[in-house]
DNA sequence: AATGCGTCAATTGTCAGACAACGTAGTCGG
DNA sequence: CCGACTACGTTGTCTGACAATTGACGCATT
């Protein structure tokens, strides 16, 4: 077969994109303040066009992680390694306490079915008839709880390893491991709210103590809502912290 | 004088950054899910070569406005708007209640000159002989309190409106309005509180009450702390909102 | 010595054109 | 009816070139 080649698994994922991760982790390793190769040497260094490095490029300079000033050079800004490490980018509870060094465990799993309330159907479009499954838990961090997270999702798009009993601490996790549904995006309202009774219970804290409380709506690529999440997070644990640009 | 051009003072930024704010224009007035023009069209109609025109796309691919796929083109995905108006974007509390067509007024204005604490000496890199200016207030929203904000900042940097006493509700917009400093990026740390007595007597609730809590420092260029603040919002007036990409 | 000016080299910004890779829809043959 | 093939349009990538901008240097002038 003349036309069959070597291709390596990464190959699916256009060239520009696999550039930016190679960047990412130059941007990572280099310190603050110091130039990057000019582009023509920088590009040649990576294996891949001018035009190609520069389309890598444009992403983090629009994360504010590098400055490209016209006739000078393009240097690395001050803290880049908070962009990967902020709120901006969608990860689990589980994963954000693996990178801080947490350790964490589930509590008070509770998972069942049932339909979609009325203001479901009108938020989410869902059909009326779609079967739901509510997930809900606490995280507990050296014992103690710190979070409470309600996940709420159609039937058919339950991570077939939770289907099957092997609940691993994380519906996300599950989802993004999956080729199918392909997740797109993540809209997060934010808010502070006193415990209610419920809440205050599972966290075994006072009702009326503040709690930091994300709402969360999961989207696919057709603008479908794959998920709906509610979390409830006792202050002083996790770190949330966010890069607003100037505009 | 051969090389005296006329010169739009919009020239002055990049080619691709103007591209970049007309096609944000296109984005917002087409109907999400509809597919753009060709590379080469859209090139040609807005007048830049299909490169700068890609330059431009990257950002609002990077920012999940715009899905393009090879062989098939590239389209507009759904609620493209909440990216603008988002958290993600540095926005004073007064501009924000504009936009959503809320009325405020300022509250509780104090202003004094004071020098950094030990923690602050530390954290921001400050001269200890700088002299600081720290400004706090309230956020009136139909005459009720609905935050409390503390901006503390070097003295050379409070905007001279200010300090001639015309202080217009917003630090921010003042710094923003003007050419020096430059503003670059702003790091924010979100959490929940409860309300301590002093904050709580400024926003007329009870002590100990849930309130939205920001943190946040404003970065020049060169990675100077420009501007540190601390917001205390009651939770329902406000609501903000972010949009996490999946990695 | 200090200052201003022109020149030059290096770097990013922009352009044009070409071809490759990919997906879709239609066509053709079975 | 179904599958393979083909043609076409789109985005992905590359090459080379030139423009615009900046900073450094040398030089003449003050």
């Amino acid at each position: 077969m003349s036309r069959m080649e070597i291709r390596e698994e990464t190959k699916r994922r256009p060239l520009y994109q696999r550039t930016a991760e190679t960047l990412s982790e130059i941007l990572e390793s280099v310190e603050p303040g110091t130039y990057l190769p000019s582009e023509p040497k920088l590009a040649r260094s990576l294996g891949v066009s001018r035009a190609t490095l520069r389309e890598a490029m444009r992403i983090f300079e629009r994360r504010g992680m590098i400055v490209r000033r016209q006739g000078v050079g393009t240097y690395v800004t001050q803290l880049p390694h908070v962009i990967d490490t902020g709120i901006e980018t969608l990860e689990s509870i589980e994963r954000l306490a693996d990178r801080i060094g947490l350790k964490v465990e589930t509590g008070d799993l509770e998972i069942c079915k049932r339909t979609a309330t009325e203001e479901e159907l009108k938020r989410f479009r869902w059909e009326r008839s779609l079967p739901l499954v509510e997930i809900s838990r606490v995280i507990l961090a050296e014992g103690r709880p710190v979070a409470f997270l309600i996940d709420i999702l159609p039937e058919k798009y339950v991570p077939v390893d939770i289907k099957a009993g092997e609940f691993r601490g994380s519906v996300l996790d599950s989802l993004l491991q999956q080729d199918e549904p392909e997740l797109w995006q993540c809209l997060t309202d934010i808010t502070a709210v006193s415990a209610s009774p419920e809440v205050a219970r599972h966290l075994k804290i006072q009702r009326g103590d503040a709690l930091l409380f994300f709402e969360a709506r999961l989207y696919s690529k057709e603008g479908e809502v794959i998920e709906h999440t509610y979390s409830y997070f006792l202050p002083g644990t996790f770190r949330f912290h966010i890069n607003r640009r100037v505009p």
